[in-house]
DNA sequence: CATGTTTATCGTATATTTACGATATACAAT
DNA sequence: ATTGTATATCGTAAATATACGATAAACATG
């Protein structure tokens, strides 16, 4: 985000924006469905299975990270990601909340 | 997104992440809202309500509509904005099924 | 038709994102 | 200790995003 005036807007809009921005990529995505089907991946098996380098995987990895909507635990030379349920559900219900419309057009 | 590599996605997830990349900004956050409580807004009155200048609104609203999260039409000199309420049920539909998780980390 | 109002678009400066290869770091195993 | 494996970080090029003022376009009104 170039030159926002982020201060002008409440602490749960930019959150909330923060988490979209993360989902924002298609690769992101495909590594949060990657991790709800795995439950657990370790960074390697991840890298396999994306169309990208690994210096680009991690990358993405370190934004979702930074979201908080994964954790990345490491085990010896390898590092564990999973996601992080309590932020995907407050993510989950601040969507629905924001998409909770009437709108007769 | 630059010079993303888009083609080796699926066409679902080439499309959230777009919907998500049109929500990853907190003036486009407030703007639906804005448009959730008004059902319908002109332009004028969103770039009000907003701290930002008249023709950064309008980039947004653009940038909301080519996505198909929201419709402008012409009244006259005005442009009266509105929620499309079939891409937001999709997209609440999409982002639900990617949320349903089951994680024990 | 001239003028004002409303909105979109253009031009532009700056910041951020995406991608990759190369390198650094951290640990395991020989 | 050296070597190999796994991952993060650095450096960097190209593309996008954000913001604004200025201008264009489209319509209404006097």
């Amino acid at each position: 985000m170039a030159f926002s005036k982020k201060e002008e807007f409440t602490r749960e809009e930019v959150w909330l924006s923060d988490i979209t921005k993360a989902l924002s990529h298609p690769a992101r995505i495909r590594i949060l469905k990657i991790l709800v089907q795995m439950n657990v991946c370790m960074c390697g098996e991840i890298v396999d299975l994306l169309p990208l380098s690994q210096s680009t995987v991690s990358q993405h990895l370190k934004e979702l990270k930074r979201v908080g909507l994964i954790t990345g635990e490491i085990e010896g030379p390898k590092v564990c990601y999973c996601i992080d349920n309590k932020v995907v559900q407050e993510a989950k219900k601040k969507l629905e909340k924001l998409f909770s419309l009437v709108c007769n057009c």
